[in-house]
This record gives C-alpha cells, structure tokens and sequence, in this order.
DNA sequence: TTTAAAACTGAACATACGTTCAGTTCAATC
DNA sequence: GATTGAACTGAACGTATGTTCAGTTTTAAA
C-alpha cells in the first residue's frame, strides 16, 4: 500500500524549521506570524501545521533542537587529559560553534521567556548541563593546582557570557580571521582564571 | 487662567514607563499590547496616547532614557588617575549599575531590533559612546604598561560581555553579596587584560 | 492506471491588535 | 462656585492574528 504517497515533508518540514529560526531571529517570536513563515516557505499558512502541532512548539523544538546538537557537538569533541587544555579545547570549540550559527544562538538566548514554563525547564536543563561541563574543567583546574578561580560557578558563567559575546560583532570576512579570535580569547579566558 | 487644571499627567507619565519597562521586560515588546500597559497603570488604552505618540516611540524613549541615564552616571563617577584604577572604577560601576536596573538592561539588549531605523541609530551611538569610555581606559593602559592587551577594541567587548553577565545570575539576598561579586569580577578582568 | 495517503489550498473562525476620537470627568485657577 | 483645559473613557475603525477544516492536488506504490 501507498505508505509515503505524496509526501515530501522531508523537503517542506527542514525549510520550515529554517525560516522559522531566520525570522524569529531577526523580529522576535511574537513578532513573526504564521503567514510570514509560510510566505518563506512558499506555502499556505495551514500547511504549516503538517510540521508543527502549534507556533510555541515549533520554537520549542528549535530551541531543544539546537542545545542536543550543542551537547552532542561537544560530547564528540571533548577529550580527557589536563583541564588547562581541556579549557583551551572548550574555549575554541565555544567560540567556532557560536560563530557558525548566529542565529540559533541569538534565540536561545532571546526567546526562552516565550516557551511555556514545561518546555523552558526542559531548555534550561539543557543549558545547565552544558555549563557544568565548564564547570567541571574549572574544578578540575583549581584541583590540580593548575588553575586559579574563587568560584567555579560564577567563573563558568563570566566565561560562558564573555565567549558567547564575539556573536555581537564578529562577521566572517571582518578584520580578524576566525583563529585570531579564538587566540585573543583564549589568552584572556586563560589569564581571567589564573591559568 | 487654568493652564495646568486637570493635570496629573506627572504622576500617570512614569506609571506609564515603568510598566510598559517591566511587561517589555517580561514578555517582549511585540508580545505587550497596549491594553495590557493600561491594566497595570489603571487605565484604558486610549489614555497612553497622551504620553507617548505610538507603541514604537514609547519603546524607543525608554532605551534612549536608559542609555542617558549610564551615560550621565559613569560621567558623573569617573576619576582621572591611572588606568588600573578606572579600570576597577569601570568594572564595578558596570555591574552595580546593571544590578540595578535589571529590566532596563535586558530590554537595551533584546529590543534593538524592534527600533526603526533611525531610532536604532540613535541608541546604537550611545552604546558606543560607552563602550569607548572603557576602550579609552585599556588604551591608555596598554600606553602606560600597566596593561596587556592584544586588541583593546575586542578587550573591551569582551569585558563588558562578561559584566553584563552578572545579570543572567545574580539576585539581590543570594549566596554572594554585591561587593563578594564586584570583588570576583574585578580579580577575573584584572587578570584578563594583563593587569 | 488505479488508488490512497500525504500535502496543500483557501476560506473561515473568533479574537486581538494599535490607534483615533467625540464625549465625559476631574482638578487647579479665578 | 464657576470656568477651563488636561486627563480619561468607551466605543469604534480596519487590520491582523493563530488555528481549523472540507475539499483539492500531488505523489508514489500497487
């Protein structure tokens, strides 16, 4: 029997998350409508709900989309050995994956006040684990005596916002290369933690 | 004759801003309507029209309004002497003054975009009237060699990204006092430009 | 070529929006 | 206590919103 018959929702249901994130990056959740994203899309309004049971779930599952392949990009990348080089890894590895999607990370940040309180906690969650992967370098550092810092946690979050900060100005093709920046950044997160 | 008779504008004008400041805050300016800044003040939608032409000007007004606000404080703080010490004068007027207005510095954040385009310009020049004054403060400084900084413009970016983080985390009656924070950032920034 | 599921349209739904304005109420001056 | 203008109401305006759905088109398997 006819199993996939007439679908293509593998090609619409992507472009809808893309244009999604494009538009509620540029004017805000509450700003866009349903018909904008469709008109992106080339497509009617109601169609749009094929892909998303309703318009706070697709920027649910934008936000969640984007912290697993956040967490997953690290889990892969990360390795053992001393936490000053695994500070370095952390650093340079925040810094290029921020940098490549803008903005998925400028909604991650804007829109989190918009996701119904369940669908926040589980965002948040996400956000939590990945701050306590710095946090455990920091511990690690301060443990092996490599690192200095009076409060892991706080030195993780002044971390985390000082990195995160290059996506205010940072456009490829600017006056520094991508590796400079990384260096620039990696000497003062360094020095900021005594290392 | 009666030139001011009827007035109170003076007491419902402020009303007014801050609760279109706390509900921009909350929810985001698209997301507030006009109705709902009424509710809070006491008052029918209509009335909102005497103290501010359009939805747009009154978010516009209030970004200016902080912007001055920082501007005239850290004017009014700041001391001549060598750099080192502005630099701590900075980073604890910084965050003491973000402390303060949580709101109003979320909102200079997140609302850009929701600006025309010439109301962005306007809030936009500001911000980098201050962003100098810190630039200002590592340039002289590095001059000075009292300071390492490879790039003052991205030090300076990067600073301010880390002390406006304060304002993810911090609340006042936490774990840490205002002065245990200022003293923890104030050790990282040192560190972060050479000092 | 038939068939049936998937994809989509186009119109409709109730509701909400920013803004305007004629009319009413209020409070300060005389 | 009368007057006058500021402050405010309450209803209306045109337009837009998120969402639903019966009906049509498209697609791939049978």
């Amino acid at each position: 029997m006819a199993r996939t018959a007439g679908s293509h929702s593998d090609i619409t249901g992507p472009r809808v998350r893309e244009a999604a994130l494009r538009l509620f990056a540029r004017h805000g959740f509450a700003a866009v409508s349903m018909r904008q994203i469709a008109g992106e899309v080339g497509v009617q309004a109601g169609a749009l709900y094929n892909y998303t049971p309703d318009k706070q779930s697709l920027l649910f599952s934008l936000l969640k989309g984007h912290m697993d392949e956040l967490l997953a990009a690290w889990t892969a990348e990360k390795s053992a050995g001393d936490p000053a080089a695994r500070l370095e890894q952390f650093t340079r590895f925040h810094i290029r994956f921020n940098v490549e999607r803008p903005e998925a990370i400028f909604i991650s940040y804007m829109e989190l006040r918009n996701l119904s309180p369940e669908n926040f906690e589980v965002v948040e969650a996400l956000r939590r684990a990945y701050e306590n992967e710095l946090e455990a370098i920091l511990h690690d550092g301060v443990t092996a005596g490599q690192l200095e810092v009076p409060d892991t946690k706080i030195a993780t979050l002044a971390v985390i916002a000082m990195l995160t900060g290059v996506n205010t100005w940072y456009r490829a093709g600017g006056r520094l290369s991508l590796a400079e920046v990384e260096q620039i950044y990696w000497d003062m997160v360094r020095r900021a933690v005594g290392g």
